[in-house]
DNA sequence: AGTTCGGACCGTT
DNA sequence: AACGGTCCGAACT
């Protein structure tokens, strides 16, 4: 598993790479890296990386990323993946509340289990996590901080009802 | 209107 | 067995 730093306006995000795609995406940490020798990204890699670097880019700017790299969610369960698929098909500038996602993928009452899956979404902002609120528009959590959240659904021009 | 409390519910560690 | 990025209704201020 391989990881690289990719520069944005708001900070550098790192990257996770493994044998079959786009692992992980860190948001930026105010660690000082290490100052490492880059590790030589397979050719394959590269290429992953050029498309997380634009697609990062797209949507930070609120806009829907053209291409996507390829996604290893082999970490998470049977569950999350579901979650995570349900999220991925939550268009730019809409939201959903944790229970209208539930109700998505068919368990209804597995509400707050859906919190937990978001919360492990291993690739944020690609995979939208911060497109579900709580019911009645409230903004409800994030892992990240919530400024995030607020920040990312401002630029998609979904406004959180106030707070 | 807003807040707090208490249960019910489900996947993960 | 305990914890959450929850939800809903009830009972408050």
């Amino acid at each position: 598993m391989t990881t690289a730093l990719i520069q944005t306006a708001e900070g550098a995000f790192a990257a996770h790479f493994s044998e079959s795609g786009l692992a992980g995406l860190d948001f930026p940490t105010t660690e000082i890296v290490p100052r490492t020798v880059a590790p030589e990204l397979s050719a394959q890699s590269s290429v992953w990386l050029r498309l997380t670097e634009r697609a990062l880019k797209q949507a930070l700017e609120g806009k829907t990323p053209d291409e996507l790299p390829p996604l290893d969610l082999s970490a998470g369960t049977e569950f999350q993946r579901r979650v995570w698929d349900a999220l991925r098909k939550v268009p730019s500038g809409q939201t959903k509340s944790y229970a209208q996602v539930a109700q998505s993928i068919e368990r209804p009452k597995a509400v707050r289990a859906v919190g937990q899956a978001c919360g492990a979404n291993p690739i944020p902002v690609l995979i939208p996590c911060h497109r579900v609120l709580a019911a009645g528009g409230k903004l409800g959590g994030f892992s990240s901080s919530l400024d995030w959240k607020r920040k990312l659904l401002t630029r998609e021009g979904a406004i959180p009802t106030s707070d």
